[in-house]
DNA sequence: CGACCTGTTGAACTCCGTCAAGGCGTGTGG
DNA sequence: CCACACGCCTTGACGGAGTTCAACAGGTCG
């Protein structure tokens, strides 16, 4: 097992006020993606010990890019995150979306490299795990490892979900998807009964990218659905006018 | 750790000559799909002793059900499986293929239930894989542990190259990426220089589905690949008349 | 201010899904 | 043995959803 502090570094202008350990970050890490679920405080430690703080990472700069050696990986302390394929003709083709406490860079795991370019939405703090590490841990640790098992398992089934569930459903209930995952994913807390407002630090275009559109039929979409009075669109915001309406209509 | 032999059991006619341990059965499940890779002779025993055999599901039949307990992981020992998804509406839906090697039911770990029916598509043996007891071992066994965690990765790569990367693609694209990788599978290995033959167990109503695509643009997407002399259409079979040509064709 | 990026809208086209019909192979029952 | 039904696949015609192309609105930044 390797020493090193370094995780991934790609140079940017990485000023650090945090970069010395910060028990309120571990434990915010810890808490929301729960890798640390049922540990006793000794092991915990161990796990706290292995873990970095990056940032911030400004809005478009990468945490890595595809050729980057697979080392680590990352939880979002604060901040959003997506990971992107850049196709041979140039086309940006958004393969995922990650918030604050979630953990990214698993389909890395059993590659020398990253297969996507993960690039910071916002000004983000990012979490480090090497690996290497974390999997030595693991074999002392049986809960470690099951709750790394099981989150490997949660992503499979989420790649399933949403590109997969998606593809047999029309533009509508893609988007409608898309909004009830990210409502799911508590990418905002304050669920006012049956309304709700989604912050999207992404641009449509991503969006659109993700849910396998050109951005002009998800921008009909949107329009189509608040004038059925189901959504409301914003710049950066959408707000979910009736919950129950919006989520079953997919099941139309 | 459990001592139950029995993982799942679904109730169908299972006639055992195989019952009992079979010796090469387990150094195939071992080599094919290199779970057991750089272990030594002790810690391949001990994992032979948790895998089962079970077989032969006829075609149609299930390995699991949607609603069965989740137990076990899968390895096709001989034969071929698919996963499928029953809608809400009836309609089925097919999210993989399994043959020869391929370990499956990963989707459900972390889970109580497996996420998708495993249907058998010819004559087919499955080894029986308890994930508790694999658990266990993993966490006496660094190397074992891993393999899991690679071929945990390799399921989420997986899931993003055709389900993900084909959502971008037409028809004709899609269908070749599908047969590209039915090759890199080794579905066959028969491999004559620049032309493959593929057989399928699958209907073309299942390549459909696991295509996104009703099974009326499958025939027409063959049929123009075919008139383009890319590839020859069969009733089980495939036949690859140019790999170059055809999986280059993809990039167009 | 103009350059630029993102998002929106309109019009034309294209691909693919839907509907309908028919061919082929297989199994079943007379 | 043939007749028939059934499932699977194929083919054709049609329509609709979504892409493409083009233009423009609004915001941001130099």
């Amino acid at each position: 097992m390797k020493g090193n502090t370094g995780a991934v570094d790609l140079g940017h202008s990485v000023r650090n006020p945090l970069r010395s350990r910060e028990p309120e970050c571990h434990q915010c890490d810890l808490h929301s993606c729960n890798l640390g679920n049922g540990l006793s405080p000794e092991q915990l430690n161990s796990l706290n010990e292995i873990i970095h703080i990056r940032g911030p990472f400004q809005p478009g700069s990468a945490i890595y890019k595809m050729e980057d050696h697979f080392k680590s990986l990352f939880v979002v302390h604060s901040g959003s995150v997506k990971i992107q394929n850049v196709m041979s003709d140039g086309t940006k083709v958004v393969e995922g979306f990650y918030f604050s406490g979630d953990i990214f860079g698993m389909e890395a795991i059993g590659n020398k490299q990253y297969h996507y370019d993960a690039i910071a939405l916002e000004p983000t703090w990012i979490c480090h795990i090497p690996f290497e590490q974390l999997e030595s841990l693991c074999c002392f640790n049986a809960q470690l490892q099951h709750r790394l098992l099981e989150l490997l398992g949660q992503r499979i089934r989420q790649a399933h979900t949403i590109i997969g569930r998606g593809r047999y459903m029309k533009t509508d209930e893609r988007l409608l998807l898309f909004l009830e995952s990210l409502c799911k994913r508590k990418v905002m807390k304050d669920v006012v009964s049956r309304h709700e407002s989604i912050y999207l630090p992404m641009t449509k275009g991503d969006i659109a990218s993700y849910l396998a559109l050109c951005p002009e039929s998800l921008s009909r979409a949107l329009r189509k659905l608040q004038d059925k009075g189901v959504i409301r669109n914003h710049k950066n915001r959408i707000e979910i006018l009736d919950v129950d309406v919006a989520f079953n209509y997919i099941c139309n």
